[in-house]
Formats: structure tokens, sequence, C-alpha cells
DNA sequence: TTGTACGCGTTATCAG
DNA sequence: CTGATAACGCGTACAA
């Protein structure tokens, strides 16, 4: 069987508490007795039960995450540097991919406080009310991170979506009169909604009328960004730039352009967002927003932690850099 | 505080251990009781106690993953895979990235096996003597999913990477006389081995030395297949075709082609490995093996329960599909 | 079919 | 500084 405390406590002839002294680094205990416990710690090969130690303290040392769409690449940074982060506070990853199904993030969250996660990440699409409700509810210190929440005091962590499309649609606003956009789905990702404010903004800025056939809608992955490129270009036959909402998009809508003849950058440009490893190695290379998926991680795990450990955190919404990096898939 | 099985025995006047057999879905408690039971469960919103409950059973419900890289999107492919195998069967997973490094690896099983996992994936680069003999001796319910294992009696799951790389070996020797290599780190990837071999086995069945200025070195990243491509390309003047030990190390060696205005594939053929999303979209698109990640992970987590669950099972070593698909980056 | 009582391995409280 | 002892919430013999 497994070696427990009391074995410890037998060998190095000490009652159960002192071991539990010497595990948790009390100093009620003295540099003798603490010494002689961890040589029979080792001696033993002793290892804590987590379970027993969850039990009695309520804190599982398990942090959970629910995100929409794994196969996106920067979210898999964002989840390593999560874990990254995690580790050094000796905290564990659970997690899971709610497909953005208001249903599954219900599922996972309640699944999770079973396991008695001790802290909460959130990077789906939508922060629906119905979520923030039940997030609210279940006392889990939480970190969102798609996007900011306006309707609510829950912390969040993001690129400043917003400026950053304010940024994108500037720049192509100086190679023309207008642009296509490729965004996310429609009313149901808080990240697209927020770019789409941005080059709303822009728009408005410059007195251009954003019509509804400049705007074409994908899912973030590739085959929507070829299918949406393909609307666009078919509905403004003089189009010269298209903004993709993030990279795979942008680089699905490159190939369906290769596909058909029309060079890019000369007759269109595209612009993406995210920069991806894979957006330095397209080709033609792909210029876009630069987000660090690892600052973001960070981020989003230093408030987490000061939540659980109940540490003042002055601001509730941080934003992480972004920078607009032209590549060779627009002018 | 939390309701507990106890508020839930008091409000349906019943006993704990009642209340315990309806939750674990026992006959012994007749269909009213059941009900009763069931009735008050919902009203408090009662959650089982997870902690508890595996300390009670030292079953934690909890699988443990280590992979080498996630940066890789097949491997996050495979993730999301185990993962939804997974939470069918009520498992959460926990991951570490061990970058490769054996010190990491034992210390992520450590830290699982204190949080009782009952079953570990094994997705590092190399099967090292240590850690397999530490594996083994903890006696964790075990699959090894980066190539198959020799030495060891161990369950293992992967794709054929030799005959795969046979298949690739084959195509190519229908092309030229000869072939580049980029394979991944020396004496530290299965993968990498195996595929070798493959590679190996052909040449000498073809009876064409395979010289060493033939292989060029990566670490799976688009950028170590640039520079692999350069080295190849400088050594070998007349080369024509280069089968790379993954898609991301392919991309890059296309893109350094590119870069440097030779034309893919008219000069130099290029193949990858894993058939990752971005290989469609890649431009020229990638010939590569296919190997399906969702079909690795069900596989994984299919062996994995049966040992967890102690059920029989025949095929010790595992081989999932693979397909050689020839797009537009090979002639 | 139901209830009682014990123990899983820790930590926390209290007394010494 | 150290040691007894009582929880934490659950599952399971055993008894009824």
């Amino acid at each position: 069987m497994n070696t427990t405390m009391k074995d410890v406590a037998k060998k190095a002839n000490v009652s159960l508490s002192t071991v539990s002294r010497v595990i948790n680094n009390s100093n009620l205990v003295s540099k003798d007795t603490a010494i002689k416990v961890r040589k029979a710690i080792k001696e033993l090969d002793y290892q804590i039960n987590e379970s027993a130690r969850a039990l009695r303290t309520n804190i599982s040392k398990l942090i959970g995450v629910i995100v929409a769409g794994m196969d996106n690449p920067f979210l898999m940074k964002v989840l390593k540097s999560i874990e990254t982060e995690a580790i050094k506070e000796n905290y564990n990853i659970i997690y899971g991919d709610s497909e953005g199904e208001l249903e599954q993030e219900l599922y996972y969250i309640n699944m999770f406080q079973q396991k008695k996660i001790d802290g909460l990440v959130v990077m789906t699409a939508k922060f629906s009310d119905e979520l923030i409700k039940y997030i609210k509810e279940s006392n889990i210190p939480t970190v969102f991170a798609s996007g900011h929440l306006k309707q609510s005091d829950l912390p969040s962590v993001t690129v400043n979506n917003v400026k950053a499309a304010e940024d994108v649609s500037e720049y192509l606003f100086g190679l023309d009169d207008y642009f296509g956009i490729i965004r996310g789905p429609y009313r149901d990702s808080v990240a697209s909604e927020e770019r789409m404010q941005g080059v709303i903004n822009k728009y408005k800025e410059k007195n251009v009328p954003l019509k509804k056939k400049y705007i074409s809608e994908g899912d973030f992955t590739f085959k929507s960004g070829y299918k949406a490129a393909k609307i666009l270009i078919d509905k403004n036959k003089d189009i010269s730039s298209i903004f993709a909402f993030n990279d795979q998009m942008a680089v699905g809508a490159i190939k369906y352009c290769i596909d058909n003849n029309i060079k890019v950058p000369d007759q269109i440009s595209i612009i993406g967002f995210d920069d991806i490893e894979a957006a330095k190695y397209a080709n033609p290379s792909l210029s876009t927003v630069y987000q660090s998926g690892t600052k973001l991680g960070i981020e989003i795990m230093n408030i987490l932690l000061k939540e659980i450990n109940g540490t003042q955190f002055t601001k509730k919404n941080v934003f992480i850099p972004h920078d607009l990096i032209i590549r060779e898939s627009s002018k």
C-alpha cells in the first residue's frame, strides 16, 4: 500500500502532527526533528495524498479552464502558458472545450465544481448572461479572457480588440476607400464583436458607409475564411483589401485568392489577427495583429492567483499589448 | 457552506448510506426512496465532493497527460480528442508539457501521482529507460503514444511510423535517385527514429547509399525546417525532393525555397508528416502523411480505460491508419 | 431494503 | 516546540 504520514511518523519517532508541520513548512518545529522527519520521508519515498489534503482544506490545487475551440493555435499557446504559470504555484490545469456551447460550458463548470477547483479561466466565445450568473453564484474565483465584460465586475484580460481593429482599419484606409471584413460568428463571439466595433468606429470616423456587402462571416477556421473570401470578392468586384478576424481565416482567404489567380498583395491585401506561428511562414507571409499568448496566460494566472489568495488587485480589466505587423500579404 | 450528503439525508428523511446508494445507482434501494432522495438532491442543489470520494475510493477520475511540445497542432488535436473521450467516462485531464526534458517528465508524473491520477498518457519525445522504469514502478495504468516500445511490454498506440516513412520514400524514389531528409532531433525522438528507420529501409531496398549530407536535423518547428532546408540545398546542388518529418518543418522548408526563388514543386518536391489543418491551406498546399489525431486520441483512451478497469485487451501495440496525400508541393 | 459505525489521510485545535 | 484528538465528506461492511 501507499506510505502515509503515519508511517513517516512511526519511522521518525514523532507524532502525526509533527510530520504534517514539517511537510507544510511550519516554523513551529525544531531543526533537528525537521531533519529527522525529512529523512524518513525520503527513505519511505512518501508522497502527499492530495485527495485527503483537499478534503480537509477545501483546496484542490486544480484550476479549470474552459476554451471554445482547441484547434486554434493561439488558444493553445495561452493554454500552455497558463499551465506553465500554474505549475509554478503547484496548480494543475483541467480543461474542457465547450465548442462555444453554453450547455457544454455549464456542464464543465459543474464537473469542475465537484473536483473543487480553486479557480476558473473562461476563454469561451460568448459571455451569456446565464453563464455569468452561474459563475457568480458558484463563487469560484474566475478570470475571463476572450473579451471584456461591460455588464459585470468580473475580472478579464485580453488584447484591446477594439483598438487593435481600429489600428488595422486605419492602416487599410490608407490603401483604399474601403475594405472587406471576414468577421467571426454573428452575435456569438465577444472577440469578434469587439473587433467589429473597432472597424465600425473607423468607418464612422472616415465617414465611409459600412455596407453590408463588405462584411462576410466566418467561424475562425481556414475553410470558413476561404469561403468568406469568395463571397466578399464576388460581391465587391473592386475590393482591394480584406481584414480577417483571425489568422486562420486570413490564410484561408489567401488560399482562395491564389486558387483563383488573384495576386496577394498586388490585387488584394489581406490582414489577419493573432500572429500565430504559421503566419510568418505563410506564403505570402501574413500581415497580422500580433498579441502574445504567453503574456496573456501569464496575466490571466497573475490575476487569478491574486483572486484565489484574496490579495488585492487594482486593475480588474487588463489589456495585453498588440502590434500591427505588416508582412507580405498586404501593401 | 456546501451542502453534503448529510443535508440530503436529513431532508429526505433517510440515512447517509441510502443517499450514497442512490448517488451510486445501487439497486439496493427502493424506487420510492430513490425518488425521494433525488428530489432532495435537486432541491438542495447537492454536488458530489470528489475529494472526499477520491480519498475514500482511491479513484480520482483524473487522467494525466504528458506531452512534448504543445505548439504542435497535431498534438493538440490528440489532446482534444483524449479529453473528449475522457469526459464521456467522467474523467478530467490534467496535462504537462515536458518539452522533452526527462526531469520535467518525472516532475509531472510525481505531481500527478500526488493527485492520484487513475491513468497516464505519455506523448513525449523520448522513452528513456529511466522514464519507463519510473512509470512501471508507479503502477499507474499507462499508454504511450509517440512510438512503439520494443524494450517493454507497456501498451502503445501510434501511426506506423516505419511503414509511413517507407511509403513516402517509395514515392520519392519514383521522382529521383535520392531525396533529402529533414528529421527530428538526433537520438531524442522515437517518432523521428522510427521514421528514419523507414527511410533507411527504402534506401537499402533501392540499393542507394544514404549519404550523410542527405540528412539534416530539425526540431519539429517551422524555423528549424527553414534552416534545415537551407543546409540540405546548399550541400546537395542537384537535390530535387525533401521529406520533412512533420508538417511544420515542411512548411518552413517551402518558405525557404520560395524566399530563394526555388520553385516548389517544379525544382523541389516537399513532403511533410501529420497533415495538420494548415497543410491543406499552405501555398503550395502540402503533400504529407495523413494521420488522424482524433482517432489516435480515441484509441489511446480506449486502451487506457481498459487498463484502468482491468478489462482484458488483446493488442498491446496498436497502429492507427495513415495515408500518403499528394498535394501541390510535390510532383 | 435500510441504517449504524468505521476509516480513508490530512489538517487544525487545543493542551501540555 | 510537540502530541492527542477531532473533524473534512464519503463508501462499505455489517447488522437489523
